[in-house]
DNA sequence: GATGAATGAGGATTCATTCAT
DNA sequence: CATGAATGAATCCTCATTCAT
């Protein structure tokens, strides 16, 4: 009614349905969240939702798909290997709370909404345990002399879960970017320390 | 067929209901857990549920609310408050993962099923909220010369994250009860260490 | 509203349903057939076939078990074996359109909309082979020097085919029952005598 | 991919896109063939079709009429009414078996499909009756001493029945062409005898 | 002349929820 | 007390049909 019938290619109208469903699934979940209402947003009609994207579930997946993808590119954009590994852990971290920061929709449907729909459970799973890895990797080489009794995953699982914690509290706006960003760098920089028991008592 | 028609007593029925609830929400979540599952797995009628229980949305509360009070209560037996900080904080640390290891179907409802529905993001939140309230006060008063700088509010969220994270890992059978807590034992340990630039780079 | 919406014991509700649905079907067909349409006719609601019957396919799939059920109970029930052949003849064409002319709206779904859908078309096609078997079987058996060459599956097929033609002018009300039945006795008869080749030119 | 949208002369593309339909109604009925499943199969656009035959109704009619035609046109050209009765049948049963086996999407839905939507129920019928017409007129010239008492009508009714079964026989492959002529041929010259009464007992 | 883009309208299906016994 | 029987109200999805280019 407002305006925008128009006919739109086609890499338009996806990003335009895309958009829209983000922003209700970040809003209602995904079951809460019906394809009426996501084609009202869009402005446009839901069997163009259908045409796109076939059901709402695979409209959900090409959600979670695009909004990882921006998420993984955005963050990966400013990691720089060649940097000193202290200043390449701050930029990422930069990066990954500026994702959030800016693209909270986003954030709410990766990490708070994915995991409604038995569907996507195990998606979202692995998603989280490529991170851990990742994360239990560099652990492991930055620590100067890694002791194998270590466990790494255990503490990039711990570790990660404190980055989506703090990285919730940036989506919901209760926290600034900055002071968030300089407690994970500080918490991932003792993670790179080693052994617990080295702290003081 | 075997029995069920019982007369039993309100207060069976009811735990029985929740028993099942618990059971069911756990598995498929709020949205794909129907009444009659619930009902089923209760051996009872459905019309029982609702004489009970009013409505899905309020079993759902009722859930949440044994549950966690069940934990809340499963954890604070084992905190002994007159004990030195770093016992307290192991006795707290292993009720919490042995409530969690013993009772694996109650955490996923009350951590990963209580967000599905609009109607409890927001229980689900204050409860987390509590919680970090209390932790950081624990970290307040556990560091010696508190620094108001400090942003203890903060590294609780960062803390709970973790504690969430790897209690996850743990109910999902992944990770040893006793490793968990000793990392997180540790993770917590440092927190209390106060401001992090006094780290050692 | 105009009454009706009593507690009925499941079995009459089904046969209630059933009904319904064969008159609704005989007249729309499958597909022009919305279960709203079926419901609406047998006083009862929605929920109510989905609950009994599972889906519009499986409810057709019932409707035509139950007719052709009857069908043949009806014929059946009428075939004396121990009569002489021509008397036999007589009686289940008798009984066979008898029951045509009483039960038009089943004989409509079973020959005209059975093959509306292809989900049924087999199950039609399987049905008329039956018969088709058995008429060949009786040809061959009443006919008194089986000739190896003749075709009795073939004569069978243009006899049930005329058959079912005859018949359905029967249903639409064209043609009167008994001239219907002689004539079919007598193609029938005509059909045991054996090779054509035998009748005068 | 390889063509396909060239500008073909009206006539070119209006047999196009009938042959396209017919293949798609002879196989999955009027119902469930869809205008996309149509213009996919003829490489043109949906809309073409619409301004061709306006809906998919009149697409299916134009379809009938067309199939129609072509069976009269084939059937027709081979019939001699100068030749004696029983030349004359011989070669009308050969040419239209001959058809249906060289044409077997265009009898299907000639045969069984054409009843799949109430809006050609009524096509079919009166073309059936035409058919019936005519043979009940044939019976009647064909026969010496025509004995008002017999109802030619249903005669025809009957031997049509057969001689529909049979084709249909040829259609699906079942049946070899000649011997079902030869059936037929057989049938319908009993059929000119007049009385059933006067067979043998 | 030809089509990619778009939609109105309706149908099947599923629950949470409530009577009537 | 307990439940089998019943439904209102959505929701997903599809398809024939039509613009705007």
């Amino acid at each position: 009614m407002a305006g925008g019938t128009k006919r739109l290619p086609r890499a338009v109208r996806e990003q335009q349905m895309l958009d829209a469903a983000v922003q209700e699934f970040s809003v209602s979940g995904y079951h809460e969240t019906s394809m009426d209402a996501i084609a009202a947003r869009a402005e446009i009609s839901k069997p163009m939702l259908y045409l796109y994207y076939g059901s709402k579930e695979d409209l959900f997946g090409a959600v979670l798909d695009r909004e990882l993808g921006r998420f993984i590119e955005a963050v990966g954009a400013e990691v720089d290997f060649t940097l000193p590994a202290r200043d390449m852990l701050r930029n990422t971290i930069g990066a990954y709370l500026k994702y959030i920061d800016t693209n909270r929709a986003s954030w709410i449907v990766l990490y708070t909404q994915a995991t409604s729909s038995q569907a996507f459970a195990h998606t979202v799973r692995e998603g989280r345990e490529r991170v851990i890895e990742m994360v239990a990797r560099l652990l492991s080489a930055g620590t100067r002399n890694p002791d194998p009794d270590i466990d790494f995953q255990l503490i990039a699982v711990a570790l990660v879960g404190a980055g989506e914690a703090v990285a919730n509290q940036v989506s919901v706006g209760d926290v600034d970017v900055d002071d968030a960003a300089e407690l994970l760098i500080n918490l991932f920089w003792r993670g790179l320390k080693g052994k617990p028991e080295n702290l003081p008592t």
